[in-house]
DNA sequence: GCCGTTTTCGGCCCGACTGTTTTCAGTCG
């Protein structure tokens, strides 16, 4: 099965052969096909199943065939011609930083290095030196990019666990007096939720005396470039960090480039270009006269459309949408005022209903659901009936108090068959019953799919717990048919879940914008198993945020009695 | 090869840093 990123590696080395041979035009053409797809969250597979390749932007005819080739029968005839005069494994070289197509190729006109095996041999003997182009200080810095990039861990970080680590380096740089402005960019600054390295920007007097403070910073194992208005490092999290500095008139001009995406504006850089403008990170000019620059709103409009939250920033229709000024009033993250699913140790979490509901309370939260597993599944400690009923007894007493109030609520195995795993005089008991598939996920996508409406039809459950069901980094998501789950949800008044814990962010927000069309609301929850969990709640509103939800699509704005009339 | 809120033909993003160069090419984001 061809995947998104194999895909797109391979237009990737198109584009570098084609420029290589001094093509002018066509290499960006493949190259921007390669950048949406390797943007996409949706499986290419599926998308040329519905007959939707050519929606794609910057695939046309010629691309959408060679795709078409590549998904069915594995090969692209026109990567494989390219690559009997170019026999080199770009797509390895293109991931050592320093290494791009065109040092490749030198390398292997000089020494016949075709891949990573060869440039080995190569670096040991000490003959990458002697090549034109090559020193002695690119033999050096091949070996170590070589080394890191053998020794590297997984792709992408996610979010949830490096945007506080992000925000200490902050603190202390806006702490060092060096800065009058610090602030995060790039796709930290979108809350997508995995990031490949973090953006800085910041306003200095002192650029060079900021610059050494940043690359001397405990955080810092490596400084990969270094100048005195960019300065790029590796951090003890194994990730690059950049940072900009910037004049203050540049700020807004630059706080837009680099939070990004790409595809983002490299959209707006061609609106720009249309109305006789320039955009780029310094500013919005017409000739030498800057129209925008100091901040970012200005920038928005200036291109005559409304301002773009950066969650939204993906390219997926938000600047046609704000061109007519009809961008979603956006749900915002001090309107959740409930948690909808945390467990407590009475299942699988660690700490007591009593201290996460403290913790929730000091958060600023008005209620949370307590959404144990049910006895199904076991490894998790899940609950029989009784143990629920003694538990839910136990809620009802804890709720007379004054203070934060807790549901009644459940995480419930849907089983093999889609019948529901308690029963239903215990099911009534719950104010909030999350549908949950946690096993057996091994069976094609129809029986996967009809197994989860049947759950979805029995008008016993609020809401399907993350419903792709995705680990990120470690499993892909399932193959559910997500237009009949929908459609089910709709019918039925069923929501769907976003669960906010990292290695999950389920759903994922291009699904959250489909289901949104579907007329389907939705509710968030921390899936919180100790109280330092609690904090993912805030990534599960991002996803909602980047799903282009409002408040009126997700329930735990509502107060705590609305919330109660959902009761099934 | 792709694309269209001036276009179905004629454009296509651009600046910082580095190393190996004597004025620039390659890479990256």
């Amino acid at each position: 099965m061809v995947s998104n990123k194999d895909l797109a590696e391979k237009l990737d080395t198109i584009a570098d052969i084609l420029e290589l041979e001094g093509v002018k035009w066509e290499p960006r053409a493949y190259r921007t096909a390669a950048l949406t797809i390797s943007s996409l969250s949706e499986d290419i597979n599926k998308i040329y199943k519905e007959g939707k390749l050519l929606e794609l932007d910057g695939v046309g005819k010629s691309i959408a065939n060679s795709i078409k080739e590549y998904l069915e029968s594995g090969k692209m005839s026109k990567y494989e011609e390219l690559k009997k005069k170019y026999p080199i494994d770009f797509e390895t070289f293109r991931k050592i930083r320093g290494l791009g197509p065109k040092r490749a190729y030198s390398l292997y006109k000089a020494l016949g290095i075709k891949d990573i095996g060869d440039l080995k041999k190569a670096l040991d003997k000490g003959k990458i030196r002697n090549v034109e182009g090559f020193g002695e200080k690119s033999e050096d810095e091949i070996r170590k990019n070589l080394q890191s990039f053998m020794t590297v861990k997984s792709d992408r970080l996610l979010l949830g666990y490096t945007v506080d680590y992000a925000n200490s380096i902050i603190e202390k740089l806006r702490k060092s007096g060096l800065f009058e402005k610090v602030e995060l960019a790039g796709s930290m600054r979108r809350m997508k939720e995995t990031i490949g390295d973090m953006d800085i920007l910041a306003i200095s007097r002192k650029p060079e005396v900021g610059m050494d403070f940043f690359s001397k910073m405990d955080e810092v194992t490596d400084i990969v470039v270094k100048g005195p208005t960019k300065t790029t490092v590796e951090l003890s999290i194994g990730t690059t960090c950049d940072i900009r500095i910037l004049p203050k008139e540049s700020f807004g001009a630059a706080m837009q480039y680099f939070t990004g995406n790409k595809n983002h504006n490299v959209k707006l850089r061609k609106i720009a270009i249309s109305k006789g403008l320039k955009l780029n990170e310094y500013g919005l000019f017409k000739g030498k006269i800057t129209v925008a620059g100091k901040n970012e709103e200005e920038i928005y409009n200036k291109l005559g459309m409304e301002f773009i939250p950066p969650e939204l920033r993906e390219n997926t229709g938000e600047i046609e949408a704000a061109q007519k000024n009809k961008l979603p009033k956006l749900v915002g993250y001090a309107e959740i005022i409930g948690d909808l699913h945390a467990h407590t140790k009475d299942s699988d979490g660690i700490n007591s209903l009593e201290e996460m509901a403290e913790a929730a309370s000091k958060k600023g939260l008005k209620y949370i659901a307590f959404t144990n597993h049910s006895k199904g599944l076991p490894v998790a400690n899940g609950l029989d009936d009784k143990r629920f009923s003694e538990l839910n007894k136990k809620i009802e007493k804890f709720n007379e108090k004054e203070g934060i109030k807790v549901l009644k609520g459940v995480e419930l195995e849907i089983l093999k068959d889609g019948s529901l795993d308690l029963k239903d005089e215990t099911l009534k008991q719950f104010d909030f019953v999350i549908g949950a598939l946690h096993q057996n996920l091994k069976m094609d996508s129809k029986d996967l799919t009809n197994r989860l409406i049947k759950a979805i039809n029995s008008g016993k459950i609020n809401t399907v717990a993350h419903p792709t069901d995705r680990i990120i980094g470690q499993r892909e998501g399932l193959k559910l048919d997500f237009d009949k789950v929908m459609e089910a949800c709709s019918n039925n008044n069923v929501l769907l879940e976003i669960d906010g814990y990292p290695e999950r962010s389920d759903l994922p927000f291009d699904l959250v914008k489909k289901a949104k069309d579907y007329a389907i609301r939705f509710s968030l929850g921390s899936d919180s198993h100790r109280l330092e969990h609690l904090r993912f709640l805030n990534f599960a509103c991002a996803i909602a945020r980047r799903g282009w939800l409002e408040k009126k699509d997700v329930i735990n704005t509502l107060g705590y009695n609305e919330v109660l009339k959902l009761k099934r």
